[in-house]
DNA sequence: AATATCATGTAACATGTTACATGATTGG
DNA sequence: CCAATCATGTAACATGTTACATGATATT
């Protein structure tokens, strides 16, 4: 009981958007959350069982057998509800990019600005692959539900602008080119 | 062998400013790192004992017994430059806020609104704490060091204002006001 | 027929957190 | 002398990743 699982709340939302297998499952976690959450591989049969076992989520064994698609129940549904309501866990910061720059003066100017401007380059990789999500949302059919999606997308947007122009401030203190 | 912890540059960078207990390692991350880092108490006591099992720091047995402070070794310094060379390790994105707002259409308006209102709060309440970091550092004498320290606190500077941009213009977007 | 992809799962391992337990030292 | 802080550690638990294992279905 009372597993406040972060995990359950990605199966069931997945779930929520339309039936699914696990299999779909994992690839809608990876390609639709991916730029703000993370399950792995294993996490996510295990999670199915025990939402299955729960009577959360179920099977129709009509349905295709083997490849049966699961589906919320009304009660899977309620749980995802209450989750979503539970405060969000404050995940312990853990920035290795900052973590070797801290000590710039043990790992020397040259590979701290490597660092950075890896770090920079993989903020533009990230604000592209964010333009072609919007991209692909904007061509959809307009939906309640891409209100939200385009929330979370700007969020990575001004992240990853915010990371460029920190990249490029400090490449200038550290007195060396973007490039 | 071959543990390429992160733990071990963390607690091995807080012996590299200066010789200094357990206790006060744990400190030190807490609140020097504390922005971008961070390692939970069970972690530190097993490092330490760990790396002065392979050599990599030491006590002095002549300076008080039990509180005698560990410092780094010869070979602890050549191992947290080696550390800080390897490539950053990647931590899967796992955003409980974002998770949140994506199913907005299950959590309703209202608490989606009053979650981007907290995470606004907090990157306020973080800009400060960071301003007044700042002023720490400013306030000292200069040194090398601070340089490096200087490139994170911008770093969490950046990332706070973009959070504080994205948190007004999302609430705009779900037609509230800031307050 | 062979290859790729879909589909489901387990086991071993690695990491990380929390609660518990203990005792010394210092300041009031 | 009492409380707070310094100091060190362990054990149980929770979480998360990777590699392994298996087989069905669809595509070329």
């Amino acid at each position: 009981m009372a597993r406040a699982n972060q995990t359950e709340i990605a199966v069931l939302g997945a779930l929520s958007v339309e039936p699914m297998t696990g299999y779909a499952v994992r690839e809608a976690i990876r390609d639709v959350l991916g730029h703000f959450w993370s399950e792995s591989f294993g996490q996510i049969y295990p999670a199915l069982a025990r939402l299955e076992a729960d009577g959360l989520v179920a099977r129709d064994p009509e349905a295709g057998g083997r490849s049966a698609p699961y589906a919320l129940t009304r009660a899977g549904r309620a749980r995802l509800a209450a989750l979503l309501g539970e405060p969000v866990v404050p995940s312990p910061p853990r920035n290795g990019l900052l973590l070797r720059l801290f000590f710039g003066t043990v790992l020397g100017d040259e590979a701290c600005a490597a660092l950075v401007r890896d770090a920079r380059a993989d903020a533009v990789a990230r604000l592209a692959d964010l333009a072609r999500a919007r991209a692909e949302i904007d061509a959809e059919q307009p939906a309640d539900h891409h209100r939200y999606a385009l929330l979370t997308l700007s969020a990575g947007e001004h992240a990853a602008r915010a990371a460029i122009a920190w990249a490029d401030e400090s490449l200038a203190a550290l007195g060396v080119g973007p490039r």
